[in-house]
RNA sequence: GGCCCCGUAGCUCAGUUGGAUAGAGCAUCAGCCUUCUAAGCUGAGGGUCCCUGGUUCGAAUCCAGGCGGGGUCGCCA
């Protein structure tokens, strides 16, 4: 999927982000170098430096960063990288936020820091609190989110439950990386399932008025949670419905079984935390005035795009009544799909993929240009047909990235909860945030990639043990605060309880006190935040956030673990104030950023766990 | 059969968009420990990154082909 790159802007934004964070600040350094050297060396004007990254190695005895630059820009400059690295190198030495710089490998540039680079960065953590890690790569740029987009035609189930928290998870962290994003749900009531909605409505309101109604008959939706919906048209309508034709009554039912379904489907969504600013109706595209799939699909036909044609039979099992048809064509083929789809059904209606295209043009027709999708597993093959309408209707000017979330198994103790055969009966959303809460449901669907299969053990979510990642991370923030409470009680009577003011006042602390290697440790570890923001949100993983924030925790207690054997690594050290103001500094370091982290994947972030 | 996704330690999974000697947790083994908040800690062993070729300074990562698992395949949404 390549998304739309605007070069310049992006160098623009850059520099502009480069201020930000130490990861930023030292690659700014080499690019200055790099370009100082190219004048002098008179090196190619279109050099490219965008490929040139300053990052943590993978193993730290390399250094606190290290830069490719010399390897990338070797073949242009016409020099040989451990040359040309030397030389880079040479010039880096002076810089003051390095202590030191050496040649490796192939032509890696590793640089340690002054232990005073890490504790100024401390300062921005505490300086900017909540905003630390905000970026400004999104420019400000629309973009649209569209995830659940559940049927209205009953509850959310366990399998709505990733897609749901996925999408929210993701829509945040745009956010916080500078994007200006819409949370978007897009409403199918407009297909065959919602007229089976109303006519299974309409019998629970038969039954409301105190008919018999039996067994519900095959076909239509069996589930009770359809009674209130005929009791509220009981209510409103007393029994004038049943004297109306089904054409007269199945719009008035059906618009109401809809409405409540979706009031019950947003409850759903709000016990996982979760709002959309925008719902958008499918059958709005068809009955808001204008018809936008006619003219849609004459948009296409004059580009030439569409045309009357029959396709080559399905492969796979053979289809039962298969009748080979001329039909109205959209020429996906021209666009990269596999075969070209029809846009209207033999009886004359819109097929689903006709209205997704006006849905996704009119998207367009909003200003977005950066569109995402969430979709379940079993949608992977309507991705490709997607993406070519929309190459189609908006001239390649917007790019569509579909975010596929896999199956979760949905497990207790290790064995597989089954649904019940009989239908209608299936675990829904609520069930399972009732049983252990939107914390665990929110944070384990994310510590996994999306597009690997999960499983989700209803037992094991709620352990409060070191197995528990959720816990695990939530109880970092906890001692955190916990740190604060005795040292308050201990040492620093006059540290505040309320969050602004304890920032502010450790803000002040002598943070150059921070001298040990695990605290220089902790400090970087904090100090890649905003990088990582970056790239998930350049990446469109939002789980790269909850394993950043499973190794901060997993840091930070393991340096409030050294203290028992080591007592002078504590944090609160009885006779120094001072020191123990500069740790608490640090420990509200970590705190900040676990709170900021677990806002974007809208995990609360506890100040004590009971 | 076409297309899409996945394949990394015994197990569950990361791997910073192509970087250096591939990492973490669980499990196993060996020591230590009983706390500033309840999660014990430190270390060790454990690998054909599914296979074969290609691209280049450099591949778990990109490309081609194959193997194995899952999904999907007119007029469902």
């Amino acid at each position: 999927m390549t998304r739309p790159r605007i070069c310049v802007r992006r160098r623009h934004m850059a520099e502009k982000s480069q201020s930000q964070h130490l990861f930023a600040a030292v690659l700014a350094r080499v690019h200055a170098v790099c370009a100082s050297l190219a004048t002098e060396g008179g090196w190619p004007a279109d050099m490219d430096f965008s490929r040139i990254v300053v990052e943590p190695p993978r193993d730290a005895s390399h250094g606190d960063m290290a830069t490719n630059a010399a390897m990338v820009l070797a073949k242009d400059a016409k020099a040989k990288p451990r040359e040309l690295a030397d030389r880079i190198a040479e010039r880096l030495r002076s810089d003051d936020l390095i202590a030191a710089v050496d040649v490796a490998g192939p032509g890696f540039i590793n640089l340690s820091l002054k232990p005073s680079a890490w504790v100024e960065e401390l300062r921005s953590v505490l300086g900017e609190g909540a905003g630390y890690g905000r970026s400004a790569i999104g420019a400000s740029q629309k973009v649209n989110v569209e995830y659940v987009s559940a049927n209205p035609t009953g509850p959310m189930h366990v399998g709505h439950c990733r897609g749901a928290v996925f999408g929210d998870a993701l829509a945040n962290l745009l956010q916080f990386a500078g994007f200006d994003v819409v949370r978007e749900y897009y409403i199918n009531d407009a297909g065959a399932q919602v007229d089976v909605l109303a006519r299974s409505a309409f019998l629970r309101y038969r039954e409301a008025l105190g008919e018999d109604i039996g067994e519900i008959p095959d076909g239509l939706y069996p589930g009770d949670y359809l009674k209130p919906v005929g009791e509220a048209l009981a209510r409103e309508h007393g029994d004038r419905l049943k004297a109306m034709s089904e054409a007269a009554w199945l719009p008035i039912v059906r618009s109401k079984a809809i409405a409540m379904m979706m009031d019950e489907i947003k409850g759903d969504l709000a016990a996982l935390n979760i709002k959309h600013e925008v719902f958008f109706s499918e059958r709005s595209l068809i009955t808001d005035g204008n018809n936008r799939v006619a003219e849609t699909i004459d948009f296409l036909r004059a580009k030439g795009d569409i045309y009357e044609g029959s396709l080559p039979p399905p492969k796979g099992k053979p289809v039962e009544d298969y009748e080979d048809r001329v039909q109205t064509l959209f020429r996906a083929t021209a666009y990269g799909d596999d075969v070209d789809r029809p846009l209207i059904k033999s009886d004359g209606s819109y097929t689903y993929f006709a209205s997704d295209i006006a849905y996704h043009k009119n998207k367009f027709d909003r200003g977005f240009r950066d569109l995402i999708d969430v979709w379940g597993a079993d949608h992977g093959g309507y991705i490709k047909r997607v993406q070519a309408a929309i190459k189609a209707v908006t001239d390649g000017k917007a790019a569509l990235d579909v975010k596929i979330v896999q199956l979760v198994r949905l497990l207790r103790n290790g064995e597989q909860v089954r649904m019940s055969k009989r239908s209608g009966d299936f675990v829904t959303l609520r069930e399972v945030v009732d049983e252990v809460g939107s914390d665990p449901v929110r944070f384990m669907m994310l510590f996994r990639k999306n597009d690997a299969v999960l499983d989700f053990d209803l037992a094991k979510v709620i352990e409060q043990s070191k197995d528990n990642a959720v816990f695990y991370v939530q109880y970092g923030h906890a001692r955190g605060h916990s740190i604060f409470r005795n040292a308050r009680e201990e040492v620093v009577p006059g540290l505040p309880e309320e969050a602004a003011a304890r920032v502010a006042y450790l803000a002040k602390a002598a943070v150059v006190r921070l001298t040990e290697p695990a605290e220089l440790d902790l400090l970087k570890r904090l100090a890649v935040y905003p990088r990582t923001v970056e790239a998930a949100a350049t990446a469109h993983e939002p789980h790269r956030i909850a394993f950043y924030l499973y190794d901060l925790a997993s840091e930070f207690h393991a340096l409030w673990t050294k203290g028992r054997d080591l007592p002078h690594l504590r944090f609160i050290i009885n006779h120094d104030a001072e020191l123990t103001k500069a740790r608490l500094a640090m420990v509200q370091g970590v705190v900040s950023v676990l709170a900021s982290g677990l806002a974007i994947l809208g995990v609360h972030a506890p100040t004590e766990m009971r």
